[in-house]
DNA sequence: AAATAATAGTTCGCAATGCGAACTATTCGT
DNA sequence: ACGAATAGTTCGCATTGCGAACTATTATTT
């Protein structure tokens, strides 16, 4: 890749064609696992502990309460995760790992870090400490334009004149 | 964000919230515009002079054929773009901006431009320059797997048992 | 206390994307 | 000359984002 067309494009779209390359190598990474996607909601829970519900999840990581729904219902299909009401809000909903998945964690953090040794080799580990701090910054940065709401047009549907 | 978030997931899915956060706000800043997506497209076709096929841009932006057919008829429609079919290859035909287009790119610049400033506020030249060189040396890495068809897998279908 | 707001989650419908597959037109390779 | 390969199109389906309408529950207002 030249490094002249990732400077050329804007920002979001290399940073876009980085993050499907890198999809796409642990999806095959993965392919023997039953659970095929969603790893990342996966981490999200089981990091996060007991306390997490569908809303907590859509937040953090800016996933739309429908599509949460869709696929919290997959993982269930394929008990990989359990919803529990908490009885102090019967409104909301606990999302647990189920012991099923719990087995199924490590491997998915070891290809993962497999595939980061890849994807950072060439770069010291203070570097890629550097590069973690940067893309947190650029994210607070774009995030916090006073504003622009910004999720409000993303993607959004184009109800124009054919 | 917390430095934390983005290092506990998978890069792709904390490179992608970056992406999905710079996207929306860039589009929220261009949305006065007649097209309100694509600008990456765009702008891939003006630097890429006249020859530039169908095919071509696909390869470059990981788009496939079939959507970039579908995109490109929704920039025809709005006439940004015109095909041209290559006379020494007549399978082909070569994307090019209209001239409407090229009166709309500087407007894209200067807002990519000023999105990119904001975004990396707090960084250096130098060390966006090196931000760039370490998106692009990921790339590479992670792109060059031997034995990974990374496009193959991703978001395949589910063809599972409901 | 009753009425109203707000919140968590669900369901429906539509637009956009990715991709496999089948297709046409054209060019390449032997 | 014939089969393989390539550029592009069309169809169909799965996934995602999101607006909107809905239920259930909790919080706030009056």
């Amino acid at each position: 890749m030249s490094n002249d067309l990732f400077e050329r494009l804007p920002l979001g779209r290399s940073l876009s064609l980085l993050a499907k390359t890198y999809f796409g190598a642990l999806t095959k990474k993965l392919e023997h696992l039953e659970v095929e996607r969603y790893y990342s909601i996966l981490i999200f829970i089981e990091e996060s502990g007991k306390g997490c519900s569908q809303q907590y999840i859509c937040d953090h990581l800016k996933i739309d309460k429908v599509s949460m729904v869709r696929i919290l219902d997959y993982l269930i299909k394929k008990k990989f995760i359990k919803k529990v009401q908490n009885p102090k809000d019967r409104r909301e909903y606990f999302i647990e790992l189920t012991p099923k998945a719990e087995k199924t964690m490590p491997e998915i953090h070891r290809e993962i870090k497999n595939l980061n040794d890849v994807a950072f080799k060439g770069l010291s580990r203070e570097k890629q400490k550097e590069f973690y701090r940067n893309m947190c910054l650029i994210y607070d940065n774009v995030e916090t334009l006073p504003a622009h709401k910004i999720f409000v047009n993303y993607k959004k549907a184009n109800k124009e004149k054919k």
